[in-house]
RNA sequence: GCCGAUGUAGCUCAACUGGCAGAGCAGUCCCUUCGUAAGGGAAAGGUUGUCGGUUCAAUUCCGACCAUCGGCUCCA
């Protein structure tokens, strides 16, 4: 029996197998095994018939596909063999990816490579492979998507077409996800988005740019209140901070000269905008950006007087808009916008603090995600790159410390997390909580960050016990990461279909006919004077409609009234499909507020 | 930004190889006043993403641009 690894692995070499046969000057570049399938990066000859695309397209996978079962059903044996250097470079003279790969391995020592060859494939791999073509079931894979990959990675390299696969170990198993990734399209936030009206994203106003709807922006209230309270139980005071700071300020930050690809272009000010539109012309005398942060912000007003240690740690908390000019294709609904709204915190503290301050934000992260129903998420610990220290700001002391805390204190929080080099922000070390989307995709939500450069740049300071200056370490930190991004994936997480507490209409009060409206508009009214967020459909619709309606609104509490309600001062209370049966109005609000106390 | 695909009414989609752009839903009006997922009817709704080209004629063919989607890079 195979691993279902190899058999991705062998399947990503039929592939290029395959490829090789319809294309046959193709050079290639790498085949691995990936969840649930395969992929293969190939750069393919010019054709040379006039009006030939440059690439592949998805419209040329099946036969890539059907020449594949082909390949699978002639019963080729994968061969192993170890070769020398000298050898590998001959084989591969004409593949210069592979090539460039021989002289990377041999470059550390090794004398030698392996290579697997099937049928007139040869390729340079340390497998493992299947041993022949037959051990695979030639319906259980499927070629999906065509990209372009960057050879290794890096954008400064050429660009390759990359074919993706999925394969499993049975058809049974393909099939059945190919319909979870069908389901998962039906909640899928953008289109959710619209359907239930939380909000827009319109190319006039800007890409990139969130427009929030009545329900939109009732959701976010709703977040950002019970933000608020539990940010004060947990001891942090609010602060508010500008949208744009004088290019002095991005400067004395780094963001001028670390963060700049990331930055709106500055804002040129030396007059009016009348008196620029009437042509005057003057020196530019201001300059300011848009902020892509706040933490400079939370700094300046830190530094405004003279800290003392009895004042650490300062715990300030801010949602904050901030803008980053992200690259146009890098866009995507509401997980990656232009301008977001960060649930930002810094705390500032002596080093001795620091251990204990970053255990109550691991605490809080937790407690914020479990609140919102989020149960699963990947930790990263994101480290230094330690071989490209100049994208780095700080010292090499500065970052082993933060490293080595960060990772204690994700180790003492029984966190599973994994380590990342290189992808720690340019200011310091941070521990990464992602949530996948419905795509399987992963998000960065809740973040926490050290960083000890901006205490450097800005020379912060405050006066210890022995009454000497000292440096405090500040701990930046944000729980949802960004209002869009988390309210993105809050959607796909429940379909649409909140948590009462969170839903932005908690109830529809449906009369059935005309004669019943009036009773429906005291219920609710009721319903209003107790804080439940209530709607009413007075529309000339039958009841089963009015009903079909609420339920594609995914409102949690459909409240039916008619004659007999009217009687017995009652509503009939239908939650989500499912008959609660007729209920006093009171004994209603009363299960409604139960829900939102609990959170659920 | 790069590779590939897509763009028709508010939404979901039609329109064979170029020949007056259609339907359902939503919205409006009229009838109906209804008991747990769509009651009936009418009128209305469009510079086919934008600009240019080929043609007697372009939603359809060609080009450029814009936007969106799937990836890459990047990222809260």
């Amino acid at each position: 029996m195979n691993n279902i690894e190899t058999i991705r692995h062998s399947l990503s070499h039929i592939m290029a197998m395959a490829v090789k046969n319809l294309y046959p000057n193709t050079k290639f570049g790498i085949g691995p095994a990936i969840d649930n399938g395969f992929y293969y990066d190939f750069d393919l000859p010019r054709q040379s018939f006039e009006g030939a695309k440059a690439g592949l397209s998805i419209d040329d996978l099946p036969k890539i596909e059907k020449e594949m079962q082909a390949i699978i059903k002639s019963n080729i044996d994968f061969i192993k063999k170890e070769i020398f250097q000298d050898e590998a470079e001959k084989l591969f003279a004409n593949q210069p990816y592979k090539l460039e790969l021989v002289k990377e391995l041999t470059s550390t020592g090794k004398t030698g490579v392996t290579i697997y060859t099937s049928g007139d494939f040869t390729d340079l791999c340390a497998g493992p492979h299947i041993e022949n073509t037959k051990e695979i079931n030639p319906l259980s894979f499927k070629l999906t998507k065509v990209a372009g990959a960057y050879w290794k990675g890096d954008e400064k390299n050429k660009m390759l077409t990359r074919i993706y696969g999925l394969a499993f170990a049975t058809e049974t198993e393909l099939t059945d996800y190919l319909k979870i990734l069908e389901e998962a399209e039906k909640r899928d936030h953008r289109k959710l988005g619209r359907e239930l009206d939380l909000f827009l994203i319109d190319p006039t106003v800007g890409m990139g740019l969130a427009m929030w709807q009545p329900k939109g922006a009732m959701l976010w209230r709703i977040m950002e209140d019970f933000w608020y309270q539990e940010h004060l139980k947990n001891g942090y005071e609010l602060v508010r901070t500008p949208h744009i700071g004088s290019r002095k300020l991005w400067e004395t930050s780094g963001h001028w000269g670390f963060y700049n690809e990331s930055m709106y272009p500055p804002l040129e000010v030396s007059q009016t905008l009348k008196e620029a539109q009437e042509g005057k012309k003057s020196e530019i005398k201001e300059e300011y950006l848009l902020k892509p942060m706040n933490c400079p912000f939370h700094v300046s007003i830190y530094n405004s007087k003279p800290r003392s240690y009895r004042d650490l740690p300062i715990r300030w908390a801010e949602c904050g808009t901030v803008y980053r000019y992200e690259k146009s294709g890098e866009l995507s609904g509401l997980t990656r916008v232009r301008g977001f709204t960060q649930d930002d915190a810094h705390i500032i503290c002596a080093k001795t603090q620091v251990k204990d301050e970053l255990k109550r934000v691991a605490d809080f992260i937790i407690f914020i995600l479990n609140t919102f129903g989020f149960k699963e998420f990947n930790v990263y610990l994101s480290l230094r790159d330690p071989n490209n220290k100049e994208k780095y700001a700080g010292n090499d002391e500065g970052w082993e410390f933060t490293q080595k805390v960060l990772e204690e204190v994700a180790k003492e929080q029984g966190l599973n997390y994994k380590k990342e080099e290189g992808e720690a922000a340019f200011y310091g070390p941070k521990l990464d909580y992602k949530i996948k989307d419905c795509l399987g995709r992963e998000w960065q939500c809740s973040t926490l960050q050290f960083d000890f450069n901006l205490p450097e740049r800005f020379d912060m300071t405050f006066i210890n016990q022995k009454g000497e200056k000292e440096r405090p370490f500040v701990l930046h930190r944000a729980l949802f990461g960004s209002f869009e991004r988390f309210i993105g994936v809050l959607i796909e997480h429940y379909a649409g279909s909140f948590p009462v507490w969170l839903s932005p209409t908690q109830a529809i009060v449906l009369p059935i006919g005309e004669s019943h409206q009036t009773y429906g508009q005291e219920v609710l009214k009721t319903l209003k004077q107790n804080n439940i967020r209530a709607q009413i459909n007075l529309n000339n619709d039958t009841i089963g409609k009015k009903i079909r309606e609420s339920e594609m609104q995914k409102i949690p509490y459909i409240l039916v009234v008619g004659d007999k309600e009217i009687k017995a001062n009652s509503v009939a209370v239908r939650s989500r499909n499912e008959d609660l049966g007729v209920m006093t109005t009171e004994k209603f609000i009363d299960t409604i507020k139960q829900k939102v106390e609990t959170k659920k």
